[in-house]
DNA sequence: CGTGTAAGGAATTCTGACACG
DNA sequence: CGTGTAAGGAATTCTGACACG
């Protein structure tokens, strides 16, 4: 089953703190954000909150930075993966139409 | 076995994320640390830091004082709790003593 | 393109204290 | 005891821009 929504992706954790994590600089962070790679959330006032899953996305671009992939490059991939795992959920909910669990029983 | 000290444990969330989270006012957030019932760490500027984890304790202590339960009680019972699963723990340290697994085999 | 930096302002957080009860 | 609040300062974060390349 899917992981909950729970403590990987609350959106609770302020940029300074990202940088410690990540090792990047909030330059970096909010670059990232302009090229549409990472999506924080907003508190009341506007400061970026980001999840322990957004931590480790910016990882992983940094890792790929690091390799001289561009942040372009970088989003076609993450579309790509993204569409691949929608297919995925499509063929599910289709199977589950037919033979899927039944709730209430 | 034990969770991993990960998303749960680390201390990321800075106080006004908790305050949002819980309900509870800054002020009554660093009171129940003056009084011990909480640990959050430190910034390198002196910021605090709390976990998911201090965030659920804190709901618990939230409902606890609604209940009329005073913050020495509160902290009593913590240290008995404590006390107890340290017990258990030995008491598992002692059996793995004899019949534990082994490392390096 | 990706990142650093200085700029100015607004919001956050911190501590110690007085208040009420 | 538990919590609110005003006080003053320090640190955080934000945006838009100039710089270099």
């Amino acid at each position: 089953m899917a992981e909950s929504p729970s403590y990987k992706h609350r959106k609770v954790i302020t940029i300074g703190i990202v940088s410690e994590l990540t090792g990047l600089s909030e330059r970096q962070i909010r670059y990232y954000e302009e090229r549409k790679l990472v999506f924080p959330e907003r508190s009341p006032k506007g400061n970026r909150k980001y999840s322990f899953a957004d931590v480790e996305l910016l990882i992983d671009i940094a890792n790929k930075r690091e390799e001289g992939v561009q942040t372009f490059e970088i989003r076609q991939d993450m579309i790509r993966a993204k569409k691949k795992q929608e297919r995925k959920a499509l063929l599910r909910g289709e199977i589950n139409a037919r033979f899927g669990i039944q709730k209430d029983r």
